[in-house]
DNA sequence: TTGAAGGTTCTCGAAACGTTCTCTATGCTT
DNA sequence: AAGCATAGAGAACGTTTCGAGAACCTTCAA
């Protein structure tokens, strides 16, 4: 019965659900409208009714504001969630004028990733608390600044802020004030990956 | 009825599969087409037309984004990625059996979710830092301690841990020391949403 | 109640997309 | 060399998708 939406479609969606939690009201035909830029309220109208079609919403005949969200279960497969924009302490919701939508796959996935379960305290400075997890890229060097998964002398694997000295050794820096930086000599650590995000869950 | 597919064949069903599992939704030829360094939509199409007779793909003719796959599973793990339980030592990572995996899917996908991404340093001792994204399930309420999408007077929302108070207005708690905590009557503050899930990317 | 604003239903046209075709190039086999 | 398979470029054509705007009807608020 789920219809496959259009790009535009899908974009109408996002917009709706933008509106909704921006100002807590379903838009206007005028304001979705202007939110895409589509100038005409029978163009608007015709996306909405698509969305009733696919069973996204529902739509009371007539009335001001009348589109309402149906929970829809999301698609297997499927990665985007709407964008809304930027929340700001004290300021109404900053629009983001280019994106619509987020695509987790864009953001995640790609070859050689793997997620990691951080244990302990010693990236809490850099937002990394204990329960969260990484997704490494794995890879063998690293820049200055990267955060990696490093081995230490075969047997040690840790996750730090990679520094180079001029020496060749290289510093692991915690990002905790209560560790201490370690220096080694380049040929004790090993590094296995860098990581490319962070992501954690509140359930 | 399966014919043997060219290199180039099988490339073309790889980054449909790729394409899928990135974006959700089938690419446009133009976009396969860029996937593969191929300028020519027709050329695009003629590969498509051979994972067709190879019973590979099927494709709604006319559609925009009209391919399908035709396999078991739709888009089998494309969301997820191996999980790693915890860093074990004294093994290289990559020897470490592949127990479990993460599906972002399972993780962030849900009915009425969308994300926001948060400007500011307001919830940096909570590991929300200034420009990372949070993804909000949509809520008109919350329990203590849930860190909401708060919506004051009807036009400032803000992002901040919820306290209800005895006397029934709620305190607004950022996590940070240098911010103080906002205490509001019930009337004024609408709750737009709870975080369900943070993530931040190190490109 | 009445005017303005919002929703609905059209037609028209343009842009984007899928499809089909021809032409060309390259490499492999015979 | 000739024949064949594979592949890319690009043009041409029909369809889908999308936007503009007009006309009409309904809802809402002063």
């Amino acid at each position: 019965m789920s219809s496959q939406l259009t790009d535009r479609q899908r974009e109408a969606y996002a917009a709706i659900r933008d509106h909704l939690a921006r100002h807590g009201v379903a838009p206007k035909l005028h304001e979705l409208g202007r939110a895409l830029g589509i100038r005409s309220r029978g163009v608007v109208h015709r996306h909405v009714q698509a969305l009733v079609a696919a069973g996204l919403v529902e739509v009371e005949s007539g009335r001001h504001r009348g589109i309402r969200l149906l929970d829809a279960e999301p698609v297997p497969g499927a990665t985007e969630l709407p964008l809304l924009g930027r929340i700001v302490a004290g300021q109404p919701l900053e629009a983001i004028p280019d994106e619509t939508s987020i695509d987790l796959g864009e953001f995640f996935m790609g070859p050689g990733r793997f997620v990691l379960r951080v244990q302990g305290d010693s990236m809490i400075e850099a937002g990394i608390l204990d329960g969260d997890m990484v997704v490494v890229r794995q890879a063998e060097r690293a820049a200055d600044g990267d955060i990696v998964v490093a081995l230490i002398d075969g047997d040690e694997a840790t996750l730090k802020r990679l520094r180079h000295n001029r020496d060749g050794s290289v510093t692991l820096l915690p990002a905790n004030r209560a560790l201490a930086p370690m220096i080694y000599p380049a040929a004790r650590v090993r590094i296995q990956g860098v990581v490319v995000a962070q992501l954690r869950s509140y359930r």
